[in-house]
DNA sequence: TCGAATATGGAAGTGACTACCATATGACTG
DNA sequence: CAGTCATATGGTAGTCACTTCCATATTCGA
């Protein structure tokens, strides 16, 4: 690796981490991305090749674990589905947990302002759709669009599952341990232990031919 | 109700329509909120009096359909929750069905601009909150906090069965419908038909005391 | 019909983001 | 090592979403 990149790292993490500590000093909308460029020691225009919007400035460490955690399953030897599922619920929730104090403030500033809150949003639909494409080329032997299907539902629980599981570690820190709180939610889910809607009076046929 | 009601209803109704038909017609980006204005034959002040953002525009109709079903739920007798879940989900899609072509419209908006795709995910997010509250509040008997992971779980259900079906409806309109597809989308979920996460190696004892 | 409450339009300003260009810096070739 | 080529940077000018504020107009209750 050149110097070249070595120094877009660096630039990157400073601008990033100088953001970072401006939003949870003095609020995301207190925060102009002109200080966070002086902050930095770089011009506006540089930032903005750096990061599209202000937005993913506060967003980039959660987005590094969930979409590090796609390329990691992308990479894993097929096997069986239910444990590799899991194993990216694990591995999302410990990344996150490397950084405690960072999420925490992600939440809170998502909670503070409605653009970081939507783009948030936004990130974990493209984590699960991300996830639900790698699902889909695993799910060989069934029609393609019923294993779109499935993959979704796959793919959407597992979201479920992490957002659940982290939003109400968020909230309350010193209260059951995210991987806990994860196996807790499987065994619910799995055994029917929450209300699911019921299926539907007539006709449920399986899906598919 | 008076004049004054009547006419917030009609000015509201006309800015959200002239939006929709300008942002079709020449793209999200390419249309100006002083276009929007002028077409609607009112200030830009005005305009912001009823719609805090652009995106909130493009968004209107589908927060209808969503935040009507969660203020219908919250009507309903509490009865046995598996077939309330499922009469919101028949709900939500009934009402969409109604404008096919305004919801395929708001999902291509959404996927050519990224801000829009963003409120949309929050939009969505945001219902699945409203959900799980009124969830918990229905669920007695249980110590707070079991309520609160049981009902977040749920309504994240809920949303996954939702947002899944309703986008493979507008990926394909002409495929199975949205009724249909949720069925099957219970039917998958309650047989153990998709691949779930399986859950953890040890302790997994049922949440709660 | 008069006064109070509220809705409207316009003007001025902030700040995110874009497009463009001149310059500087690291990377490869003789 | 010198040259030159690709790329990274900084600055400028501009667009547009959105806010704030005030003067005016419209509706409502008495």
């Amino acid at each position: 690796m050149g110097l070249r990149e070595l120094k877009r790292e660096r630039t990157r993490r400073l601008i990033a981490d100088k953001a970072f500590e401006l939003f949870t000093d003095h609020g995301f909308g207190r925060t102009t991305v002109e200080q966070i460029a002086a902050a930095a020691e770089v011009g506006p225009s540089t930032l903005y090749r750096y990061f599209p919007t202000k937005e993913t400035l506060v967003l980039e460490f959660v987005e590094d674990c969930l979409m590090g955690a796609v390329a990691w399953f992308r990479e894993q030897p097929e096997g069986e589905l239910p444990d590799a599922l899991q194993a990216v619920i694990e591995r999302v929730l410990a990344e996150l947990e490397r950084n405690p104090d960072r999420v925490r403030a992600v939440f809170e500033l998502a909670e503070q302002t409605p653009s970081v809150s939507a783009h948030l949003s936004e990130l974990i639909w493209s984590f699960r759709n991300k996830l639900a494409d790698e699902l889909v080329r695993r799910l060989t032997g069934l029609d393609p669009q019923c294993a779109e299907f499935t993959a979704a539902l796959s793919a959407g629980t597992v979201m479920n599952i992490i957002e659940t599981v982290v939003r109400m570690w968020v909230d309350d820190p010193a209260g059951t341990e995210p991987l806990e709180l994860a196996c807790q939610a499987m065994s619910l889910l799995r055994g029917g232990g929450i209300p699911m809607p019921s299926v539907g009076s007539g006709d449920n046929a399986p899906y598919g031919p």
